[in-house]
DNA sequence: CTGTGTGAATCAATTCACAGCT
DNA sequence: AGCTGTGAATTGATTCACACAG
């Protein structure tokens, strides 16, 4: 049982697959769960779900396994999730917008406090029944009703210049949809989804797997 | 330089950052690099820099550095960046349409081959200039013309099923944006891109450093 | 002298294996 | 008897440090 600074990135990553699965077995009417179970569901391993776990505390019951119910509501309250999350969309093209729309947001508990631009064409419009705001308004807003994580969905050219703005705004966590290695003050979190780079990998593990049969053909 | 399947996953992921910002550096004209400055562009150590290459062979000068060009295409060999991979992007809802029209993929050289969809209210549209076409032809257009990948931007409940029509057609790479873990056999290769899961990799570690602080304070 | 390439050393994550509860 | 929780062992990745080439 490790402190909080010191737990394993991968096992944070896991830690949402556990919540994912948890909720369907208990929508399924699941009531307990063992490591094993819960392993074939994610495709882990039964020791690295318990050795997941063991950073946090003790949840199971020897011989028996986990209360589903409990160990839900375990893993929302280690992930932040008992009051939903306010969350702010910076860029409405195409992506930003999809995202404004995203049901997937709703359902796990991801509130859309706002959309912002700062395109002046865009401002004012309604997309998915929210209003486009300034971007200038965003430090305004903040500190009205605080904002837990901005989402950047501006233009590659724009992205270092909004994501200062969301900082000075004073929003310490941000993820970040450009191909852009931001430069951000270290108290800034930061999570990359990078579509081109994830497009990138297949490529070269298709490459790879040309070159290993060619030789084996050849 | 180890054989291509034991190269480290991270490894890889490297590799992109590397392409990207060596093609801003010739960009920029620069002719000559070093694993230092090349290690500072990217926010990783020289050291790593130069192990990762180490994997694949020796691509520098020693005293000098890495020749920009020569290692940007090197790297592009690597990455299988050498013709344009073709992408086929299954499920046009918002999200779908939002790639369909991303200018970040023609311009790392990825083609968007076509658009699919299994619902007849959006196959014959228009979007972006490309008209959706049925799932169902996927198999045929595949084996007319090869799509390296697909992009899987279907509904969530959809998202098993689409992705056995993928396979079935005879592709084997999929970046996945739906939060579901598909079972597919293991001779494809799957990506998966998770923004829920990330929003709450964002939000652990935003309670994580509320506890730490809460503990301090009090 | 400078900066690469790489074995050796360190650090991190996963897996093993079993003691200990229920 | 069954399954958790956890140190110990192992596997994997990163960093170090230095021999070597230009």
């Amino acid at each position: 049982m490790r402190r909080a600074r010191e737990i394993p990135g991968p096992t944070i990553e896991r830690l949402c697959k556990y919540h994912r699965v948890l909720a369907r077995a208990r929508r399924q009417g699941m009531s307990y769960i063992s490591s094993a179970a819960l392993a074939h569901l994610t495709g882990l391993s039964p020791a690295q779900v318990r050795k997941d776990f063991s950073y946090f505390g003790s949840f199971g019951r020897r011989g028996v396994g986990y209360e589903v119910h409990q160990l839900l509501s375990t893993l929302k309250r280690l992930l932040g999730l008992e009051r939903g999350r306010r969350v702010a969309i910076v860029g409405v093209g195409h992506l930003g917008s999809a995202l404004a729309g995203y049901p997937g947001l709703h359902s796990r508990g991801f509130q859309v406090a706002g959309l912002y631009d700062n395109n002046p064409a865009r401002i004012g419009h309604l997309v998915h029944g929210m209003r486009v705001r300034d971007v200038a308004s965003l430090a305004a807003d903040h500190a009205a009703v605080p904002i837990d994580i901005a989402v950047l969905t501006v233009p590659e050219g724009a992205a270092q210049a909004a994501a200062e703005q969301v900082v000075n705004a004073g929003i310490t966590a941000l993820l970040n949809f450009t191909p852009v290695a931001l430069r951000l003050p270290p108290h800034v979190l930061v999570r990359d989804i990078d579509m081109t780079a994830e497009l990138e990998y297949l490529s070269f593990c298709l490459s790879a797997r040309a070159r290993a049969q060619d030789e084996q053909g050849g």
